[in-house]
DNA sequence: GCGATACCCGGAGGCCCGTCCGGGTACGAG
DNA sequence: CTCGTACCCGGACGGGCCTCCGGGTATCGC
Protein backbone atom coordinates (compact mmCIF):
# COMPACT_ATOMS: atom_id res chain seq x y z
CA UNK A 1 0.00 0.00 0.00
CA UNK A 2 1.34 3.45 -1.19
CA UNK A 3 -0.62 6.24 0.48
CA UNK A 4 -2.32 4.26 3.08
CA UNK A 5 0.08 5.58 5.86
CA UNK A 6 0.59 9.27 5.17
CA UNK A 7 3.67 10.92 6.63
CA UNK A 8 4.54 9.67 10.08
CA UNK A 9 5.80 13.55 11.01
CA UNK A 10 4.49 16.00 8.67
CA UNK A 11 7.87 17.88 7.59
CA UNK A 12 6.80 21.52 8.28
CA UNK A 13 4.26 20.92 11.32
CA UNK A 14 4.47 24.76 11.50
CA UNK A 15 2.93 24.97 7.93
CA UNK A 16 0.57 22.69 8.10
CA UNK A 17 -0.85 24.04 11.56
CA UNK A 18 -1.22 27.08 10.12
CA UNK A 19 -2.81 26.02 7.12
CA UNK A 20 -4.96 24.14 8.73
CA UNK A 21 -6.18 26.55 10.79
CA UNK A 22 -6.53 29.17 8.44
CA UNK A 23 -8.00 26.99 5.68
CA UNK A 24 -11.57 28.24 4.91
CA UNK A 25 -14.11 25.69 5.61
CA UNK A 26 -15.24 22.53 3.35
CA UNK A 27 -18.63 24.28 2.87
CA UNK A 28 -17.01 27.45 1.53
CA UNK A 29 -14.85 25.70 -0.73
CA UNK A 30 -18.31 23.83 -2.02
CA UNK A 31 -19.56 27.13 -2.37
CA UNK A 32 -16.79 28.36 -3.64
CA UNK A 33 -16.43 25.99 -6.43
CA UNK A 34 -19.76 25.79 -7.41
CA UNK A 35 -19.49 29.16 -8.50
CA UNK A 36 -16.49 28.73 -10.31
CA UNK A 37 -18.11 25.24 -11.73
CA UNK A 38 -20.59 27.22 -13.46
CA UNK A 39 -18.23 29.86 -14.70
CA UNK A 40 -15.83 27.05 -16.15
CA UNK A 41 -18.28 26.10 -19.09
CA UNK A 42 -17.75 27.99 -22.56
CA UNK A 43 -21.63 28.48 -23.00
CA UNK A 44 -22.17 29.96 -19.54
CA UNK A 45 -18.87 32.16 -19.46
CA UNK A 46 -19.92 33.28 -22.78
CA UNK A 47 -23.07 34.02 -21.67
CA UNK A 48 -22.25 36.12 -18.37
CA UNK A 49 -19.87 37.95 -20.64
CA UNK A 50 -22.71 38.78 -23.23
CA UNK A 51 -24.71 39.82 -20.14
CA UNK A 52 -22.11 41.79 -18.86
CA UNK A 53 -22.10 43.64 -21.97
CA UNK A 54 -25.31 44.50 -22.93
CA UNK A 55 -27.08 44.35 -19.68
CA UNK A 56 -30.41 41.94 -21.12
CA UNK A 57 -30.77 39.41 -23.92
CA UNK A 58 -33.60 37.14 -24.65
CA UNK A 59 -32.74 33.49 -25.21
CA UNK A 60 -33.33 33.57 -29.00
CA UNK A 61 -30.63 36.55 -29.02
CA UNK A 62 -28.45 34.99 -26.88
CA UNK A 63 -27.86 31.91 -28.79
CA UNK A 64 -27.45 34.05 -31.92
CA UNK A 65 -24.86 36.29 -30.12
CA UNK A 66 -23.08 33.50 -29.04
CA UNK A 67 -23.64 31.35 -32.28
CA UNK A 68 -25.10 28.27 -30.50
CA UNK A 69 -28.36 26.34 -30.68
CA UNK A 70 -30.77 27.23 -27.98
CA UNK A 71 -30.97 23.73 -26.87
CA UNK A 72 -27.22 24.54 -25.17
CA UNK A 73 -28.25 28.47 -24.15
CA UNK A 74 -31.13 26.87 -22.44
CA UNK A 75 -29.77 24.57 -20.90
CA UNK A 76 -27.04 26.96 -19.31
CA UNK A 77 -29.11 29.01 -18.51
CA UNK A 78 -31.18 26.98 -16.19
CA UNK A 79 -27.92 26.01 -14.41
CA UNK A 80 -27.34 29.73 -13.90
CA UNK A 81 -30.77 31.19 -13.13
CA UNK A 82 -31.00 27.95 -10.28
CA UNK A 83 -27.36 28.86 -9.23
CA UNK A 84 -29.19 32.52 -8.38
CA UNK A 85 -26.64 34.38 -11.08
CA UNK A 86 -28.90 35.66 -13.36
CA UNK A 87 -33.15 36.50 -13.29
CA UNK A 88 -34.95 36.46 -15.96
CA UNK A 89 -37.67 38.87 -17.37
CA UNK A 90 -40.90 37.79 -19.09
CA UNK A 91 -42.36 40.11 -21.95
CA UNK A 92 -45.05 38.25 -23.80
CA UNK A 93 -43.33 35.17 -25.41
CA UNK A 94 -39.86 36.22 -24.91
CA UNK A 95 -37.60 36.04 -21.76
CA UNK A 96 -34.88 38.53 -21.24
CA UNK A 97 -32.29 37.55 -18.75
CA UNK A 98 -29.70 39.41 -17.09
CA UNK A 99 -27.17 39.23 -14.22
CA UNK A 100 -28.63 39.12 -10.98
CA UNK A 101 -28.73 41.88 -8.99
CA UNK A 102 -26.97 39.76 -6.03
CA UNK A 103 -24.10 38.76 -8.79
CA UNK A 104 -21.00 39.06 -6.80
CA UNK A 105 -20.03 42.63 -7.87
CA UNK A 106 -16.40 42.34 -7.34
CA UNK A 107 -16.49 38.50 -9.53
CA UNK A 108 -18.11 40.85 -12.36
CA UNK A 109 -15.29 43.75 -11.79
CA UNK A 110 -12.12 42.19 -10.43
CA UNK A 111 -12.63 38.61 -11.58
CA UNK A 112 -14.56 38.27 -14.88
CA UNK A 113 -13.59 41.11 -16.69
CA UNK A 114 -9.50 41.02 -15.49
CA UNK A 115 -10.08 37.14 -16.52
CA UNK A 116 -10.69 37.69 -20.11
CA UNK A 117 -7.57 39.63 -20.24
CA UNK A 118 -5.70 36.81 -18.28
CA UNK A 119 -6.80 34.60 -20.67
CA UNK A 120 -5.33 36.00 -23.15
CA UNK A 121 -2.23 36.97 -21.92
CA UNK A 122 -0.93 34.97 -19.16
CA UNK A 123 -1.33 31.85 -20.28
CA UNK A 124 0.44 30.00 -17.82
CA UNK A 125 0.22 26.18 -19.54
CA UNK A 126 2.78 26.61 -21.15
CA UNK A 127 4.36 24.66 -18.67
CA UNK B 1 -38.08 20.29 -34.79
CA UNK B 2 -38.20 22.37 -31.57
CA UNK B 3 -34.64 24.36 -31.98
CA UNK B 4 -33.55 24.31 -35.73
CA UNK B 5 -35.15 27.34 -36.77
CA UNK B 6 -33.19 29.97 -34.65
CA UNK B 7 -34.87 33.29 -34.48
CA UNK B 8 -35.97 34.39 -37.89
CA UNK B 9 -35.38 38.01 -36.95
CA UNK B 10 -33.23 39.07 -33.55
CA UNK B 11 -35.43 40.58 -30.91
CA UNK B 12 -33.28 43.37 -30.13
CA UNK B 13 -30.27 43.17 -33.36
CA UNK B 14 -28.27 46.40 -31.79
CA UNK B 15 -27.68 44.41 -28.21
CA UNK B 16 -26.93 41.37 -30.64
CA UNK B 17 -24.17 42.97 -32.44
CA UNK B 18 -22.81 44.35 -29.98
CA UNK B 19 -22.33 41.19 -27.82
CA UNK B 20 -20.92 39.51 -30.94
CA UNK B 21 -18.31 41.97 -31.96
CA UNK B 22 -17.08 42.45 -28.03
CA UNK B 23 -17.41 38.78 -26.97
CA UNK B 24 -13.59 37.52 -26.74
CA UNK B 25 -12.61 34.89 -28.76
CA UNK B 26 -13.64 31.04 -28.84
CA UNK B 27 -10.57 30.39 -27.66
CA UNK B 28 -9.20 32.52 -25.32
CA UNK B 29 -12.54 31.69 -23.61
CA UNK B 30 -11.43 28.33 -23.89
CA UNK B 31 -8.34 29.52 -21.65
CA UNK B 32 -10.11 30.77 -19.44
CA UNK B 33 -12.43 28.12 -19.09
CA UNK B 34 -9.44 26.07 -18.44
CA UNK B 35 -8.21 27.56 -15.42
CA UNK B 36 -11.78 28.31 -13.65
CA UNK B 37 -12.03 24.23 -14.19
CA UNK B 38 -8.63 23.33 -12.46
CA UNK B 39 -9.99 25.90 -9.94
CA UNK B 40 -13.31 24.77 -9.78
CA UNK B 41 -12.31 21.09 -7.83
CA UNK B 42 -12.30 21.29 -3.81
CA UNK B 43 -8.85 19.70 -3.43
CA UNK B 44 -7.49 21.98 -6.19
CA UNK B 45 -8.70 25.02 -4.84
CA UNK B 46 -7.61 24.04 -1.55
CA UNK B 47 -4.33 23.27 -2.80
CA UNK B 48 -4.13 27.05 -4.10
CA UNK B 49 -5.08 28.14 -0.83
CA UNK B 50 -2.93 26.33 1.05
CA UNK B 51 0.06 27.46 -1.00
CA UNK B 52 -1.38 31.11 -1.28
CA UNK B 53 -0.64 30.97 2.22
CA UNK B 54 1.96 28.92 3.28
CA UNK B 55 3.96 29.78 0.11
CA UNK B 56 5.23 26.07 0.36
CA UNK B 57 4.63 22.83 0.89
CA UNK B 58 5.64 18.94 0.37
CA UNK B 59 3.27 16.23 -1.20
CA UNK B 60 2.50 14.74 1.84
CA UNK B 61 1.97 17.48 4.19
CA UNK B 62 -0.59 18.90 1.64
CA UNK B 63 -2.12 15.98 2.16
CA UNK B 64 -2.57 16.32 6.15
CA UNK B 65 -3.44 19.89 5.81
CA UNK B 66 -6.21 19.12 3.68
CA UNK B 67 -6.94 15.84 5.54
CA UNK B 68 -7.07 13.95 2.27
CA UNK B 69 -5.40 10.91 0.86
CA UNK B 70 -1.94 11.36 -1.21
CA UNK B 71 -3.67 10.08 -4.76
CA UNK B 72 -5.98 13.06 -4.53
CA UNK B 73 -3.35 15.66 -3.85
CA UNK B 74 -0.84 13.72 -6.31
CA UNK B 75 -3.38 14.10 -9.26
CA UNK B 76 -4.61 17.61 -8.15
CA UNK B 77 -1.04 18.81 -8.51
CA UNK B 78 -0.40 17.35 -11.57
CA UNK B 79 -2.88 18.43 -13.29
CA UNK B 80 -2.49 22.05 -11.71
CA UNK B 81 1.98 21.37 -12.54
CA UNK B 82 0.75 20.49 -16.04
CA UNK B 83 -1.20 23.62 -16.62
CA UNK B 84 1.46 25.45 -15.27
CA UNK B 85 -0.10 27.21 -12.00
CA UNK B 86 2.39 25.22 -9.37
CA UNK B 87 6.01 24.63 -9.35
CA UNK B 88 7.87 21.97 -7.58
CA UNK B 89 11.34 22.09 -6.03
CA UNK B 90 13.43 19.11 -5.27
CA UNK B 91 14.78 18.65 -1.57
CA UNK B 92 16.33 15.03 -1.30
CA UNK B 93 12.88 12.54 -1.63
CA UNK B 94 10.84 15.19 -0.35
CA UNK B 95 9.23 17.80 -3.51
CA UNK B 96 7.63 21.21 -2.13
CA UNK B 97 5.23 22.45 -4.07
CA UNK B 98 3.90 26.56 -4.60
CA UNK B 99 2.01 29.22 -6.93
CA UNK B 100 4.16 29.20 -9.95
CA UNK B 101 5.84 32.70 -10.68
CA UNK B 102 3.66 33.39 -13.29
CA UNK B 103 0.45 32.74 -11.07
CA UNK B 104 -2.03 35.36 -12.73
CA UNK B 105 -1.32 37.77 -9.84
CA UNK B 106 -4.82 39.40 -10.50
CA UNK B 107 -6.00 36.11 -10.10
CA UNK B 108 -4.47 35.53 -6.80
CA UNK B 109 -5.07 39.06 -5.51
CA UNK B 110 -8.25 39.66 -6.66
CA UNK B 111 -10.02 36.94 -7.40
CA UNK B 112 -8.58 33.89 -5.11
CA UNK B 113 -9.17 35.92 -1.79
CA UNK B 114 -11.85 37.95 -2.96
CA UNK B 115 -13.99 34.55 -3.89
CA UNK B 116 -13.33 33.02 -0.44
CA UNK B 117 -14.98 35.81 1.25
CA UNK B 118 -17.57 35.70 -1.82
CA UNK B 119 -18.28 32.24 -0.82
CA UNK B 120 -19.50 32.55 2.46
CA UNK B 121 -20.57 35.92 1.77
CA UNK B 122 -22.58 36.22 -1.24
CA UNK B 123 -23.95 33.17 -1.84
CA UNK B 124 -26.74 34.04 -4.51
CA UNK B 125 -27.46 30.42 -4.42
CA UNK B 126 -30.21 31.34 -2.56
CA UNK B 127 -32.60 31.37 -5.58
C1' DG C 1 -60.66 28.39 -32.27
C1' DC C 2 -56.42 27.35 -34.89
C1' DG C 3 -51.72 27.55 -36.04
C1' DA C 4 -47.17 29.26 -35.10
C1' DT C 5 -43.61 31.04 -32.07
C1' DA C 6 -40.53 31.31 -27.90
C1' DC C 7 -39.23 28.98 -24.31
C1' DC C 8 -39.14 25.22 -20.58
C1' DC C 9 -38.82 20.49 -19.06
C1' DG C 10 -37.42 15.49 -18.72
C1' DG C 11 -35.05 11.32 -20.28
C1' DA C 12 -31.28 8.67 -22.97
C1' DG C 13 -26.65 8.52 -24.49
C1' DG C 14 -21.67 9.66 -24.88
C1' DC C 15 -17.75 11.76 -22.89
C1' DC C 16 -14.71 13.52 -19.50
C1' DC C 17 -13.19 13.70 -14.76
C1' DG C 18 -11.85 12.05 -10.27
C1' DT C 19 -10.83 8.02 -7.43
C1' DC C 20 -8.89 3.61 -6.45
C1' DC C 21 -5.16 0.42 -6.98
C1' DG C 22 -1.01 -1.63 -8.63
C1' DG C 23 3.69 -0.90 -9.87
C1' DG C 24 7.77 1.97 -10.65
C1' DT C 25 11.72 5.44 -9.69
C1' DA C 26 14.79 8.50 -6.87
C1' DC C 27 16.74 9.36 -2.66
C1' DG C 28 18.53 8.56 2.16
C1' DA C 29 19.94 5.47 6.17
C1' DG C 30 22.67 1.89 7.91
C1' DC D 1 24.30 -2.84 -1.29
C1' DT D 2 19.85 -3.48 0.92
C1' DC D 3 15.82 -1.65 2.85
C1' DG D 4 12.38 1.80 3.48
C1' DT D 5 10.40 6.23 2.31
C1' DA D 6 8.31 9.97 -0.69
C1' DC D 7 6.47 10.63 -4.75
C1' DC D 8 5.08 9.69 -9.70
C1' DC D 9 2.73 7.08 -13.27
C1' DG D 10 -0.67 4.11 -15.71
C1' DG D 11 -4.97 1.56 -16.24
C1' DA D 12 -9.80 0.41 -14.65
C1' DC D 13 -14.00 1.66 -12.49
C1' DG D 14 -17.86 4.75 -11.35
C1' DG D 15 -20.40 9.15 -11.45
C1' DG D 16 -21.63 13.63 -13.20
C1' DC D 17 -21.98 16.81 -17.03
C1' DC D 18 -23.29 18.29 -21.58
C1' DT D 19 -25.88 17.31 -25.74
C1' DC D 20 -29.49 15.65 -28.40
C1' DC D 21 -34.36 14.79 -28.79
C1' DG D 22 -39.27 14.66 -27.90
C1' DG D 23 -43.02 16.69 -25.66
C1' DG D 24 -45.32 20.42 -23.08
C1' DT D 25 -47.05 25.37 -21.82
C1' DA D 26 -47.91 30.25 -22.62
C1' DT D 27 -48.42 33.89 -25.85
C1' DC D 28 -49.36 36.29 -30.39
C1' DG D 29 -51.61 36.68 -35.04
C1' DC D 30 -55.64 35.72 -37.71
Amino acid sequence: MTESAPHAHPVDPVRVTHARARLPDREEVARLTGVLSLMADPTRARILFALDLVEELCVGDLALALDVNEDAVGYALRLLRTAGLVVNRRQGRVVFYRLADGFPAPLRDDCLRRLAVLAGDADPGGG
